[in-house]
DNA sequence: CAGTGGTCTAGACCACGGT
DNA sequence: CCGTGGTCTAGACCACTGT
């Protein structure tokens, strides 16, 4: 007789899948409520409940309130990056890091920088570029401005000795962040940092960490040429 | 006397988030577990549980069985990045999308493409060259190899009517996909496509998209100079 | 072995939002 | 109004894994 184990949240999600796929349930069709998938698969209605909400973070459902679940017509990938702590990603690859200063200095930010992290203009901040070596070799430039009024310490902190990216991760709570991608070519800063043609193609990865309130840092990490950053989805 | 409404699991997870940020629970060290918070809160175990794995999922929390849960030493930031489906980008800025063929031809696959892709060298591959146009200007300049044997009906596809990226999504289920993005310079066919000078930085996304065994399509995608990807996290 | 998280259940109440 | 998903509960069993 059946001694299968129970029908799980997962075995729901890949029937409730694979008929997404097998168009038996075709894009932007209603689906048969939790109740009636509960009876149907035998199973209680907050396992379907979970398998349907599993799907709906996906991007493959949508749900609503007295609207039910519809198939969604044109699944919206999602892939999830991981934003590398430089210093752990090399690491983690088996290279040894390297990290020097190259430049630190007090004094107003520009116009554009203050208006970024949501500051009066000519705010006080903290201007560090530092390079991130990988076995050696220039792996990133990175150009940092640092909000002093959110964070004071900064101030006091020996960034010759210690990178700021680390230094913030473990000890500042950040509650959320922006990030722009893009490429841009080399300048002669950039260039000379990371070793390359002025005008190569260089990686950047721009972010804003943000307090409840407070703009905590904007920092512009240039990859060296080559660079490609990975993920799956 | 206390009407408050339950002690809901969004509820928990803030108290725990509150907790973490305050070193109230110590980055490294473990923290109550489930059965004990859901009596410290007044809640059931399931709410807790609930709140917990959400802290897990965003990467503050490890969860062990037996184990217990412990905060994260450095958490990992993750910011999720949705895929544009060109067309559907382009008209959600309220520009207007054009769509240009560029090249279209079927043949043996490069043998770097077809490793990539998984496949015998020299399978024959159908390779497509496109530009994606934004209010008229170039905006992405598409460089696409399918796999016909995964997809025998693009060998009939008027791609020069419908762009392989929308009928893609809405024709083919796939289960997965791997991406990279990074910077290059640009080669005459991209200067040339992009109307950009030949050399300037280019933002490049790559994705390869596979059903369960197969290949789809391998595809690189080059946006116009000055393109930035934007999340939050 | 024993403690912890992972999950399922049956039932209940509620919030939202089409009709 | 009333159907649907969102959530909570109390209890139970199980899977994993540290000790």
């Amino acid at each position: 007789m059946p001694s299968e184990t129970s029908f799980g949240w997962q075995d729901a999600r890949d029937e409730a899948l694979r008929r997404i796929r097998a168009r038996d349930w075709p894009p932007g069709e209603l689906i048969p409520n939790e109740a009636d998938l509960a009876a149907e698969w035998g199973c209680a209605r907050a396992t379907v409940n979970r398998a349907l909400r599993d799907l709906a973070e996906a991007g493959l459902l949508e749900r609503r309130r007295k609207g039910g679940t519809r198939v969604v017509l044109t699944p919206l990938r999602k892939a999830t990056l991981e934003i590398p702590v430089i210093r752990q990603e090399v690491v983690a690859r088996g290279a040894t890091h390297g990290y020097a200063l190259i430049d630190r200095a007090p004094g107003p930010g520009p116009a554009e920088v203050c208006r970024r992290m949501g500051l009066a203009a000519g705010t006080g901040l903290l201007r560090v570029r530092a390079l991130h070596l990988s076995d050696g070799a220039p792996h990133v430039y990175e150009d940092r401005w640092l909000n002093p009024a959110a964070v004071p310490a900064v101030l006091d902190l020996d960034l010759a000795r210690v990178d700021a990216n680390s230094w913030l991760v473990q000890n500042v709570a950040f509650t959320r962040g922006d990030l722009a991608l893009g490429a841009v070519a080399a300048d002669a800063a950039i260039a000379d940092a990371l070793r390359c043609a002025p005008g190569s193609a260089v990686f950047a990865m721009e972010r804003i960490t943000w307090t409840a309130d407070q703009a905590i840092t904007l920092v512009t990490q240039h990859y060296a040429p080559g660079y490609r950053m990975k993920t799956s989805f």
